[in-house]
DNA sequence: CCTTGACCTCAAGTTCACTTGAACTGGCAG
DNA sequence: CTGCCAGTTCAAGTGAACTTGAGGTCAAGG
């Protein structure tokens, strides 16, 4: 099964045709050549979606990502990139966890409005903590193929 | 010390005199009446400021969280929604877990190209796992006050 | 041979959450 | 009174990550 196309690429990746020529545009992927005007990709751009998405998962950008990979098409990781992302990882998963333990309280919480509870207070400092107005976008999981 | 001008609200909160703007635009905020063409703020927007960080810490939209003021402008929170967001949120951690341990392997893996490494293998099928393509974001903090 | 339909390109549009710029206003210090 | 300057409005711009639309091409099936 040597060179697949753009539509099977989609199809196995899940990611859109459109996102494909996108991330080709962008030196993300690369497709291998053409059969007319059609890509043809190496079965292996099904690893390079993977770790594409694994560091979008972990909260690198696409250009972050680019950056990984070397002139030569294989992944150059860095280390040193690799364990901060880890400790950032780290210090949000931990700011998640109050969130959700707080929002677990909120709604089951008894008092007549959130703002008299003393819990939902605590987590209001809690997200207020650093610095109010830091966003830190978390579990946006959005349209599958779009309704 | 009853009303505070925006820049005073903006240092307190740590949000940024436009972006109050903003919000009060979008609805998430209101201003208590002017002094000439200034804004004049109760100080219990830094609650609201808080509780807006609360949300958009949890993952909700700007949207989302407006629609959780009732128009009498006390929150009106859907606890339902909460739950909701709260089992979001355990998921997110889940894989932020995963992610975050996948990536403290990688930056110590001895094998020669990460591509070699089985637990690197792993993690990118974890992050491949719930369809490839479906972006997370996680951990995206950014510009303080821009450098 | 001719049609069809998947694929192509390129430009423009979209959403989110803000920021920036230009032009203007008005309270307050001097 | 005057001028400063923080504040104001409104429109447009930003950047990330894509999607959409118009119009074109070409390999394969009938």
């Amino acid at each position: 099964m040597r060179d697949i196309d753009i539509a099977e690429v989609a199809q196995l990746s899940g990611v859109r045709a459109s996102t494909l020529r996108f991330y080709e545009e962008k030196g993300l992927i690369a497709s291998h050549g053409r059969r007319g005007l059609r890509r043809l990709f190496d079965p292996a751009v099904l690893d390079r979606l993977a770790l594409i998405a694994l560091g979008r998962a972990s909260g690198f950008s696409l250009n972050e990502i680019a950056r990984m990979f070397a002139p030569d098409g294989r992944p150059r990781i860095d280390r040193r990139a690799l364990a901060a992302k880890a400790d950032e990882l780290d210090r949000t998963i931990r700011r998640l966890n109050a969130m959700r333990d707080g929002l677990r309280h909120a709604a089951v919480c008894p008092a007549p409005s959130h703002m008299e509870c003393p819990t939902f207070r605590r987590l209001l400092r809690v997200a207020a903590a650093r610095k109010i107005g830091e966003p830190n976008k978390a579990g946006k999981a959005r349209r599958k193929v779009k309704s």
